[in-house]
DNA sequence: TACGGTAACCGAAACCCATTCGGTTTAGGC
DNA sequence: GCCTAAACCGAATGGGTTTCGGTTACCGTA
C-alpha cells in the first residue's frame, strides 16, 4: 500500500470517471471521486491541481466532442443550429455537469478555435464586424440558459391555482413533459433567434 | 445571552443581510451570514429550514422586484422586452447572486402570477396556445444564460493567438470591455429573439 | 400575580468536504 | 547498485452545514 507496480491514476482515467460520477450522482466530490477509483482522496492530488482542475478538464473534454463535428461548411444559418445542437446535446449527454459549468466562464483558450471558425462564417455571411461577438456571445448564452433549464425540474402543473392563475394552467395542458418540454422550447428559441439573426443581416 | 430581550433575527433581515453579502462576498456561507447578523450561526435555524431556504428566499426578493413593474399593458413584444430587461437589471443589481440561483430552478410559486400575466399578453396577441409556453421559456433561458455571461470574467483578449485565429482576434478588437460587452450582446440577442417571435406570430 | 409552555439565542458537537503533509514503497536514470 | 523522483496512503487541518441540549425571556391563562 505504498506506490503501486503500476500506476492506478493519469489525468485521463480521472476525467473519464468524473463525468460518469457526475451523470450519475449528480454532483462531485472528491472522496466519491476517489472511492469510484479506489483510490484515497489525497492520490488524486498528484495528477490534478484540485477540484476546479477536474472541472475545468470535464469541461475541456465536453468542448472536445462538440468541435469534432465539422459544420462550418454550411450555410451560416446552418452552420449556427448545428452548433447549438451540437453544444447542447453535450450537456445533455452529462445533465448532472450543466451545474458545475454553469457558474465557470465559457470562454477558454481551447474554444477559440471553434471562435474562429464562427467569426468567419459570420462575417463572410455578412454580419457587420462590430456584431459578430454579440451573435455567438447570445447564441451561447441561450445555449447554456437552455441547458440549465434542461436539467430543471418540471414546472409542476399540478401546483399551479387554475382559479389563480386560469391561463397559465391551460397554456400548461397544452405543454409536454420532461425532456420533450425542454425540446421544445430550445427548438422554437433557436429558430426564433436565428430567424432574427437572417433580419439582422438583411438590414446589413 | 440566552433569548434576548428583543428578537434580533426574522427572516426579512436574513434576507436582506444574505443580498448584501452575496454582493459583497460574492457568495454565502451561514458563519459569514451569522456575523454580519451579529449571531451565532446556529440561531439561523429558528427562523430558516436550511441554507437552500435562504437562497429560495433571495429569489423569491429578487422576482418580487421584477413584478412590481408594471409592463403588461403594453404590445407583446414591448412587453417581453421590458419584462426581460427588468429580469436582467435584477441580476446585474446583484451579480454574486446568478451564480446561486443558475443551480436551483427558476420556476416557483411565486412565479405564477407573473407568467399568468404573459401568458395572457402572448395568446391575446395571437400567438398558437402551443408555443406560449416555449416563448416564455426560451426568453427565459436566454436571459439566465445572460445573467451568467454577466458575471463571467471577460475574455481575454491578449489570451487569443492573433497568428492562430486572426478573425477571431479582429472581431475581439470590435468590443468593448465589461459590462459594455454584456449588454450589447444581450441587446443584439433579445432584440433577434423578439424578431422572430414577430415571425412566428405572423405565419400563425 | 404565578405558572407553564414556547420562542430565541448560545455553545458544543457531529458530519462532510477539500486540501496538505509526512511517511512508505517503487520505478527509472545514471 | 544507488539516488532521486514519483505514486500512493493515512492522518490532520480548516471550513462548511446542521443538530441538539441548555439557558433565559416572552406570553397566554388562571
Amino acid at each position: 500500500m505504498a506506490r503501486p507496480r503500476t500506476p492506478l491514476l493519469d489525468r485521463q482515467r480521472i476525467v473519464d470517471t468524473a463525468l460518469r460520477l457526475v451523470d450519475e450522482a449528480g454532483d462531485l466530490t472528491i472522496p466519491a471521486l476517489a472511492g469510484a477509483l479506489k483510490v484515497s482522496p489525497s492520490a488524486l492530488y498528484h495528477h490534478v491541481a484540485g477540484r476546479a482542475e477536474i472541472v475545468a478538464l470535464m469541461r475541456a473534454e465536453l468542448v472536445r466532442t462538440i468541435g469534432e463535428q465539422s459544420m462550418w461548411d454550411q450555410s451560416w444559418d446552418a452552420a449556427l443550429r448545428t452548433w447549438a445542437h451540437a453544444y447542447r446535446d453535450a450537456f445533455a449527454g452529462h445533465p448532472g455537469i450543466v451545474r458545475l459549468l454553469a457558474t465557470a466562464p465559457l470562454a477558454e483558450s481551447f474554444m477559440h478555435e471553434l471562435y474562429e471558425r464562427a467569426v468567419a462564417t459570420l462575417e463572410d455571411a455578412g454580419f457587420a464586424a462590430g456584431d459578430v461577438m454579440g451573435v455567438i456571445t447570445a447564441l451561447e448564452s441561450f445555449i447554456l440558459g437552455s441547458a440549465l433549464d434542461l436539467v430543471a425540474p418540471d414546472v409542476m402543473v399540478d401546483a399551479v391555482d387554475r382559479a389563480a392563475t386560469p391561463r397559465l394552467a391551460g397554456a400548461l395542458d397544452a405543454v409536454p413533459a420532461g425532456r420533450e418540454r425542454a425540446d421544445q422550447a430550445f427548438d422554437l428559441g433557436l429558430a426564433a433567434l436565428i430567424a432574427g439573426y437572417g433580419a439582422l443581416l438583411d438590414r446589413s
